[in-house]
DNA sequence: TTGCCTTCCTAACAACCGTTAGTTAGACTG
DNA sequence: CAGTCTAACTAACGGTTGTTAGGAAGGCAA
């Protein structure tokens, strides 16, 4: 399945105007026209609107999946595990920001069968999270904290970041990213028996 | 300006529509039928579509105002007023959801000046956030965050209750406030100087 | 009873929606 | 040169949109 160029460039004018506008709100005419085209010259390269929205979907999801995935099964300790899996949280939502925003927002538009794929998606994915810090609980070196509830807190916080991050504002992604994991890693951690902190 | 009963059925079965469809996608044809009404009926009560929605936000808005910025600004110490407004929050989104969803979701569909309004608003209200997180640090029970991205992983993940809420499912409201609240209190907690965690 | 007020109705408006059909101009292929 | 393919155009379709105008039914005040 070859995409042509020309289907990407719709995709990404696309993606920019559900961002921005909601995808009940943009019309197929409001895509057409940034792409200096008239309305019904879209479907040479579409078969209806809301395919549109399904690829963009489908990419921001496979991103996702791509980039965090691995680190999530790789192994390694729970904290370190975790850390990773939210720096590349927070790198794909900053780096893929449009199609983020949609897939995050503009994802129930979608057909009910395509709705329930994306469904399925998104909670195997929390699951990785989710897995992540029972692990840390099993090992002893995160507190018995719900797994389910912090999981939540964790991915809205992440997530919400594709609302306001701004590219040419005062943070960087990377600043984010760090920051982020610190809060939560602190948050999750087991103070060890007998410990001095000294600061 | 006193609201008639039927005015605020209208914004009710508005709001709930508004949470389940978007605001571009629910017409004011469907607003009225959940009321038994015909679509043009619903103007003998309202100015307009956008009218409702403005409504909508505002009670929201105050909602939040009203519940949370007392805590904010009664002198306790930063930990103990930061957890009360968390669970201030909690409740406020638990127990207005739908009218909460639409305030953070659809308020982009409010015209210009309506959405500088609700802008300026919400900045003032994160900002009783940011002081409480700040006055914490300055206190020295705090550890050094950056105070914007620390209050805005809080709020959003707060927010993000509304989306995945529900009330008969398993978890409380309460439990939930208090999870999130030792969740961002701890990941928030400067550690003393020589002191024994004992567990 | 008369007349107003509220609440709802029906019907229509201009604009816009997603989508389709038919066509045209230009670039490759034989 | 003839034939085909692609990408775009214009025009129209049936339906929906927010909103308005005009009227009808009922309750209440005089």
């Amino acid at each position: 399945m070859v995409e042509s160029p020309r289907r990407q460039q719709i995709e990404d004018a696309a993606s920019a105007l559900f961002r921005e506008r909601g995808y009940a709100a943009t019309s197929v005419r409001d895509i057409a026209h940034a792409l200096n085209l008239q309305g019904g010259s879209l479907y040479a390269h579409v078969a209806s609107k809301e395919d549109v929205l399904w690829s963009i979907v489908s990419r921001a999801a496979d991103r996702f999946n791509t980039e965090v995935a691995p680190l999530a099964v790789n192994g390694a300790p729970a904290p370190s595990r975790l850390r990773e899996m939210i720096r590349a949280h927070v790198s794909v939502v900053t780096s893929s920001q449009k199609d983020a925003a949609v897939f995050l927002d503009e994802w129930r538009f979608l057909s009910e069968d395509r709705r329930i794929q994306v469904s399925a998606r998104r909670d195997a994915y929390e699951a990785l999270f989710r897995q992540a810090i029972a692990d840390g609980i099993q090992a002893g070196v995160f507190a018995a904290v719900d797994v389910r509830i912090t999981a939540m807190a964790i991915l809205s916080a992440l997530n919400g970041i594709a609302t306001w991050y701004s590219a040419d504002g005062g943070l960087s992604a990377e600043e984010i990213a760090d920051s982020y994991a610190d809060l939560f890693l602190k948050a999750l951690h087991e103070p060890h028996f007998m410990t001095r902190t000294i600061t």
